[in-house]
Parts: structure tokens; sequence; C-alpha cells
RNA sequence: GGGAUCUUAGCUCAGCUGGUUCAGAGCACCUGCCUUACAAGCAGGGGGUCACUGGUUCGAAUCCAGUAGGUCCCACCA
């Protein structure tokens, strides 16, 4: 019997394969004019990250494109590096020097460096070693990282061209404060709680110069009265009009502040008249801008308040003990006339927790609107395509909206901004690639000698984006002093083969929230650079979640390990599991349940390849009766394949998955080895046995790229007398065309025998009982090839076609004949009756309605020939078939 | 508040330019089976007013309008 064990074992063959694979040199690509080019850039996982449900789903549909085009003979790239990801590893290298007793402030730039650094080399590479075991035939020879030499020279050369090109400049920007870490947050790392945030919304009384009367001002911040240089109300307000124009004055200190007209000012919150404090909040800085206002900042770094405020008993006091006095010392001056409680979503820092202070900082920008232009059209027009359509909508709304782009932040870790400053005044730096020529333009520029010491680097860093969005010029060392043009401020053609040859990438597989962080900028950063785009197609995968449509997530706890999955249910079994519920951009729902159907089809294949392994041959048997399987599924491979063409061509991964699951587990598994499948004992003609072989292998190409392990491994057992060495370089099926007669004739043959299987159900009649079939039919042709294979699947003595009626049968109608089962033993006459009642039942109905048609003169008028016709036809049948039920009922009695 | 998008079987989803692949798939469920590849399996079966209300049309799951509900993105109420 088998050597072969009736489990697939994956964990025994993974590994083995994906060292082969390695050894081989196969996932490796150079520039090769002969063939065509299939590239893709990985999303850059952090450096930091452990792999992820979300890295799962991603990364296997790279594979999966990757692995296809490969074996459509393109010459297929994938890129696969790490993000630097300034703020998350900076964050991560804290808190490891923290626990080892070491203050960030206590070290020097160089030495904070040195230690992320030695954190990147311990822990940097696990996540691209867990992608191993997911299978991704990553050309890890060209392995990116966004902080490598190349790269870090080549960020800050963008960054230089963009500031030569007048893209680049600083300005002021409200920005998140975090006071305990000290350093500026992005939105990201804010969060808001909706819920129990509770806060105290004051009525402040604020007197109107040269009168008694007052305005009441809403605020839930009143230590911040002393920054606020106006009042506003909505022009519109009719009781608080006339107030515009006049000067109010700030409580305590005094100062004369205008009372100005603004839209932004609701006319139904608190009292319909805000205090303006540009300093500390967006909205109030946004309505300075409009109508130039001072801005008064009073607030230190650590949240303490500072001489601005100008009551000296609150200098140096922190920004909540000062609210709780200034709020005692307004009651006590009779100026508060109201207190409610109201439930705010104030903003927290992710990390210390503590509430977020909005600060104007000084910062550097990039202005979008202009540089942004091509990107936007690109995806208008369809020169990038997107998938799923639906978000050419939001990137268009999004472009359209674009603003500029703060790229500074206030950390270490990073591309360190390259403007050196020579001077006390905002203007006294310059922009330049190196120190050395940082000296010479800021001599030129000043006119006289400045050295070293003279220079002060920005302390800042650049945002992660402003490196990533270059990842796919930049891991083709696209803007190095070969290619790129630093006068043009270009990627020079006919320079760099790489880039020459997969340049533009082909697909990139990403996750819908970062279609601005990321994939917006990468096809602007590609305009810019190379005249390009970066990529032609985006596919954008949804979000994972667990059953109850939670995300995935650390904190809740509800998403497993990748590799405990791995490791349980093979890597192939996850990858199906994954792919058998994501619909491209849906969010996919994943639950244990579907990788355990990813193994059991694993299973079920190795099964089908220990039946066929097993068969011994006969070389000189033949076996007509075969031929009908072997042309059928033939045509079906190619229908199917046809099918799956049309799903990939869509990025409908999921559904081309199941064109081949069904294809493998129906049509292959259940039929077509059913009908080849030699009596037990009884050998296999040679002739059968070398098509099914063929069947097997063409079978596993198409499965290949969803389970490349244990295509890989049926691949190889296969033997030799392929010429293919292994399945990840063989030539991927080509469709041919198929006989779609033949096609019809086997779905009628399956009918048939389902219907015969159908009877034994009924009437408990054992599946190794023989029967007799007799047919009444006048389209004897429909059945000429297909009568040997419905007597073995349904385990026939005979079929014979009959011109009467026969008695004492069993009974069922399809569509061009009557199909007669006789029994010898007692029948189920009432279930048979019920059977057909219900047959009749329907198709009475279905005649109705055709028949209501098709008295519908209108309908016959109006609708096209063709669906007239066919509905005569629908009506023929029916009521032909109808007359056969009528019969049968009769002779049952 | 602005925008996008969705609502089809118990669950997750297909369903292209309105008409035979128009009511589908996978899973789940029910009934028999340990039949010599596979119980991680085999055979069979039952499930749906296509969210609701109108309209256009000879004909609507499909097009239009409105209603209800869900999801996402952006901006956020001092």
């Amino acid at each position: 019997m088998s050597t072969l064990s009736s489990k697939y074992e994956p964990q025994a063959v993974e590994d083995k394969w994906y060292q082969y694979w390695l050894e081989n040199n196969y996932f490796h690509a150079e520039p090769d004019p002969e063939k065509e080019p299939y590239s893709i850039v990985i999303p850059p996982p952090n450096v930091t990250g452990v792999l992820h449900m979300g890295h799962m789903l991603n990364n296997t549909i790279q594979d999966i494109l990757i692995r296809k085009a490969r074996m459509e003979g393109k010459q297929a790239c994938w890129v696969p590096g790490t993000d630097h990801a300034s703020i998350a590893t900076e964050a991560k290298v804290v808190r490891m020097l923290r626990e080892k007793g070491i203050k960030k402030s206590d070290l020097s730039r160089d030495e904070f460096i040195e230690h992320a650094w030695e954190w990147r080399e311990k822990y940097g590479g696990i996540i691209l070693e867990q992608l191993k075991k997911l299978g991704a035939s990553c050309d890890w020879e060209r392995t990116a990282f966004t902080m490598d030499e190349g790269y870090y020279k080549a960020v800050i050369r963008v960054f230089v061209d963009l500031y030569k090109k007048g893209y680049i400049y600083r300005g002021l920007r409200m920005i998140n404060w975090d006071c305990e870490a000290q350093t500026a947050l992005s939105n990201e790392e804010v969060i808001h709680k909706e819920d129990d945030e509770k806060s105290i919304l004051y009525s402040v009384k604020y007197q109107i110069k040269d009168s008694d009367d007052f305005v009441v001002i809403a605020t839930q911040r009143p230590e911040t009265i002393m920054g606020d240089t106006a009042i506003a109300v909505n022009p519109k307000d009719e009781r608080h009009q006339h107030l515009i124009g006049k000067k109010a004055l700030v409580p305590f200190i005094n100062r004369e502040i205008p009372i100005i007209g603004d839209d932004y000012v609701e006319l139904d919150f608190g009292t319909g008249c805000l205090k303006v404090t540009p300093a500390h909040d967006q909205n109030d800085y946004d309505i300075g801008q409009r109508h130039n206002l001072e801005v008064i900042d009073t607030i230190n770094l650590d949240g303490t308040l500072n001489e601005k405020c100008e009551i000296p008993e609150y200098v140096g006091k922190d920004r909540f003990a000062v609210r709780k006095q200034i709020v005692k010392d307004l009651k006590a001056a009779d100026l508060i006339v109201n207190e409610e409680e109201f439930i705010t979503k104030i903003g927290r820092s992710e990390r210390t927790n503590t509430v977020v202070e909005p600060k104007l900082s000084l910062q550097w920008f990039i202005k979008m609107i202009e540089i942004s232009r091509q990107a936007h059209q690109a995806v208008m027009d369809d020169e990038v395509v997107l998938y799923p359509a639906k978000f050419k909508n939001t990137y268009n709304h999004w472009m359209e909206n674009v603003r500029d782009w703060c790229i500074s932040r206030q950390l270490w870790w990073g591309q360190r901004i390259p403007a050196y400053y020579y001077g006390d005044n905002e203007d006294d730096f310059v922009v330049a690639e190196t120190e050395s020529e940082a000296i010479e333009l800021a001599s030129t520029k000043t006119g006289r000698s400045i050295a070293t010491k003279d220079l002060k680097q920005d302390e800042d860093v650049l945002d992660t984006w402003a490196s990533s969005w270059l990842f796919p010029q930049a891991v083709f060392d696209g803007f190095n002093d070969d290619c790129f043009d630093v006068e043009k401020g270009q990627i020079i053609p006919g320079k760099n083969k790489d880039l020459d040859y997969f340049y533009p990438t082909n697909t990139l597989v990403t996750a819908p929230e970062i279609l601005f962080f990321w994939v917006a900028r990468m096809i602007i950063a590609g305009y810019e650079y190379t005249g390009k785009k970066p990529f032609k197609d985006v596919y954008l995968t949804g979000i994972v979640r667990d059953k109850q449509r939670r995300k995935m997530s650390k904190q809740l706890g509800n998403s497993p390990d990748p590799l405990d999955l791995i490791k349980e249910y093979g890597a192939d079994g996850v990858r199906t599991g994954m792919l058998f519920s994501s619909p491209a951009g849906n969010d996919l729902l994943f639950d244990i349940k579907l990788c355990e159907q990813g193994r059991n089809f694993s299973n079920k294949i190795w099964n089908a390849f220990r039946l066929i392994t097993n068969w011994e041959i006969d070389e000189n048997a033949s076996n007509p009766d075969n031929q009908f399987a072997l042309n059928w599924f033939e045509a079906r491979f190619n229908q199917a394949l046809v099918e799956l063409e049309d799903h990939f061509s869509k990025f409908r991964m999921s559904d081309a998955l199941m064109t081949v699951y069904k294809l493998i587990w129906d049509d292959y598994c259940s039929w077509y080895l059913e009908m080849i499948k030699p009596p037990f004992g009884e050998k296999i003609d040679r002739k059968t046995f070398d098509a099914t072989i063929k069947l097997q292998e063409k079978l596993m190409k198409v499965l290949h790229p969803f389970m490349p392990f244990l295509t890989e491994e049926i691949w190889q057992q296969i033997d030799d007398r392929n010429p293919e060495e292994a399945i990840i370089i063989s030539k991927w099926p080509e469709p041919d065309s198929f006989d779609q007669i033949l096609l019809d004739e086997a779905n009628l043959a399956f009918e048939v025998v389902s219907n015969i299987r159908n009877l034994r159900n009924s009437n408990n009649l054992s599946p190794k009982e023989q029967l007799e079939l007799k047919v009444v039919t006048k389209d004897k042709g429909a059945f000429k090839n297909s009568t040997s294979a419905i007597k073995k699947m349904a385990n026939l003595s005979t079929l014979e076609f009959v011109d009467k009626k026969p008695d004492n049968c069993m009974s069922f109608v399809l569509q061009s004949g009557e199909f007669f089962v006789p029994i010898t033993g007692e029948i189920d006459v009432e279930a048979q009756k019920t059977e057909l009642q219900k047959e009749l039942d329907y198709q009475r109905g279905f005649l109705n309605t055709v028949q209501k048609k098709l008295g519908n003169e209108r309908f016959v008028n109006n609708a096209p020939e063709q669906v007239v016709a066919a509905e005569r036809k629908k009506l023929a049948d029916a009521e032909a078939k109808i007359k056969a039920l009528e019969e049968q009922l009769k002779k049952l009695g």
C-alpha cells in the first residue's frame, strides 16, 4: 500500500522547498531584454514590526501575483525591504533604554542613534524572516532599508532638490505637543476618546471697553485666557452683531482685544461668542490668520505657563493647576456666569496619555498643489488604476483639497534635515547635501568665511513618509550620482539598468489607510523624478477583522499569531484561508475555520495525488471508455482557465482561488478521478494514467501561486519525466479553446447521475446495489459519449433507450428525456409522488409566468426577437415536461 | 458637519451593458454513509418579497428619486 501518509504534513516539506528555491536563486531577477519585466515593491513594514494578519494578507496577494508572473515567463522581481519608521522605532528604542535605566535626555544625538542601530541590527530582520515562512518569493538580494546609506542620501538629495525648486519652505504650524515626552506628535499618535471624557464649559464675562457691558464667552480652557487676542462672533448672529468692531478687555490683565465676526463661530454652541487664542488652538489660529491677530504663546514646552501670561502667580505652574486657580479667581471676581458639564473628545498622547497641547512651531513643509497636479490627473485618467475603483473618488477628493505637507519631526531617528544655520535670523540658513557644500553656500551667501563650527544643522528629522515616498525608485538606486541629474532634478533614463528595466513597477498591493500617506505621494514623487508613474495598478486590500468585525489589534488580543497558524495549518492552508474571504477592497473577516478549510483543501489534493501514485499501470491495456472523461476534463480545464484569467485581470483574488478550488475539488476529484478510477485491485491503462498525470501537473501549476509548497512537493514527486525542473519556474498553462457541446453533454450526464443518487438516498438503496436505467428521449445524441460514464458513476448494470415508458419504476424528468429506474423491492410511492408533484408545481408556476409574458402584446412587439424566441422555447419545454410529469404521476396512482 | 460607499440565504460575498448561467457561490445547517485516495471525507437535501417606498420600462436585484440603517475617510464645536 501507499508509502504516503493519508494526511498531508506541511511542516515536513515547507522549509525544505523554501531552501531549495533559495539555493537555486529562483527569486532573484536581473534585467533580461528577452523577457517582459514584472515588478512589485513591497510596502515596507516597520523595521521594528512583527508580522500580523494584515501583513499576511498583503504579502500573500503579492506573492500570488509575482509567482504567476514568474510562471508566465516574465522576469518577476519582488523587492522587499523595511521602513525605519522614525516615530515608532524611536519610541521603542526610548522604552528599551528606559528599561535599562537610561534616559534619552542623558544621551547625545549620536549615542542615541547608535543605540537605535543596535536595536535595528538585533530585531530589524525579524519580520522579513517571518515572511519567508509564508512562502514569500522576494528577491532578497535586493532587500532595501529606508535608512541604508544610499537611501539616506537619496532622501537628502530630494530634500535639497525640492528646496531648490522652491517646493520646500519653513513656516509656522500648529502641531500636537506632548508636554511630558516633550515632542511633537503626528495626528495618528493622538487618541481621541469620545466616550466619557467630561469637561466643564465655563461662561466667562469680558468687559466691553468704555462701557459697563459684558460679553460672555464659553471656554473649557480658562487658563488660556491670557493668550486671547480676539473675541469672535458669527456675523449672522443678531444677538451679537452690534459688538463687532468694539473692543473687549481680557480679565485681570485688561488687554484690549477686538471683537470680530467670523463664520466659524457656531450660533447654537455655548454663548455664541468665542474667545480666540491663536497660540493654543488650531481653529483659533486659522481665525487669527484671517484677521491678522497677534499670537501670544503663554505655555512652555513642559506645559507650565510662562511670563507672557502676565500674571506672576501663574507663571511656572502647570496648565491644569492654573486652570483650577483661575476658575477660583474668576469666581472671586464674579466673572463666571455659568458652568456646565459636557462631553469632549479631547486628544491624548498615545504614548504618555497626557492631554495634547496644540502648539505653534516652525516646521518644514512641502508645497503640494503644483507638484501633485500630474499625480492627480494620472489617477483620474486611469494611467494609474486603483482597485477597487471606488477609491478613485476618495483620491480625487483628497487631491483636490491637498494641503501642504509638514515633513519635519522633532526626533533623532531618521534623515536629518539638511538645513544649516549660520546666524540667529530666521533666514540665516542654507540647504545642502553635505556639510562642506553648506559651508561653501553659506560663505557665498554671507560674503564671509564660514567654518564648520559656525554651522548648526537643523535638529529635526524628516517624516518617515518623506523617505518611503521614494521607494519605487530608491530600491533600484535611482538617485545615485550616475543617473540623477542634479541640475535638472530628474532621474535620467539609460543610466540605470535596473530602473530602466523594472520601472515603472506593475502592481502595488497595500492598505487603503495609507492611500494618501504613501500611495499618492509615491505617484507624486514618481512623476516629479522620472516623469513616469511608479506603478500601473494599485490593489487596495481590506482590513483584517475578527468575526465580530473588530479590527485585529494587539490591545484587544484578538489577533492570532500568524506563525502559530502556519505551524498548525501550513503556510498554504493559511494563505488560502486568508483568501477565501477577501473580495477586493472589502474587509476580511478572519475566522480560524477558513484556515481549516485551507488545510482540508491541501489534504484533499494530497489524497488525490496519493490515489494516482498508488495505481499500477498496465502497459498493454486500453480503456476507450475513459476518453469521454479525458476530453471533458480538458475542456473543463480550459473553460476554468479563461475564468481564472478574467478574475486575475480584475484582481479578484478570492474568486480566482475559488475557481481553482472548485476545479480541483469538484471537477477533478469528484468527477474526473471517479470516472477513470479502475475498480479495486485492477490496473490502469497507460494512456489514461499518463493523461491523468499531465492533468495533475496542470492543476498544480494553476494552484501554485496560491499554494506554493504543496504544489512543489507534488510536482517534485511526480518524477523527472517532466523537463521543467521546478514548478515555481514552470510554464503557466495557456488557455485553449474548448468544446461547449461536450461540456453540455457532461453536465447533462452529471445531472442524470445526481438524480439517480438522489433516488437511492430517498429510497434507502445502497450505492453498492446496481440499478437499471431506461431512458425515453427524442435526443439520444445528447448521450452520445457519456453513457458508459453515467453507468459507472451511477452504478448501473444497464442503460438503455426505450420507446415505451416502463411500469413499476422510479422516475425523473430532465431537459431532454424521461428517466426510469425499475425497482425490485418496495418503493416509497408517496415519496416519489411528492417529489414529482413538487416538480410539477414548479413547472406549472414557471409555465404561467412565461405564458403571461408571451400573452403581453407589448412584450412580443417590443422585446428583441431572440428574447421572444427564447421565451417561446421555454414555453414548449415546460409544456413537454409538465405532460411527462403528469403521466408519471398518473402511473403511480 | 462634508464626502465616499454599502444593504441579496444563518454568515461572508458574486451577480458586467436592465431579458436562460436571474435568483448564485463558499461556509454553516439537515439526512444518510467509516464505499479500498481522503471522516481534514463521500452522497444527497432544505434555506432568500434581492433593506423599504415610489418612479422609468413590455420587462428591475440591476436604472432614477426618496426613506431607514450600516461602514469608511476628512474636518471637528469653544
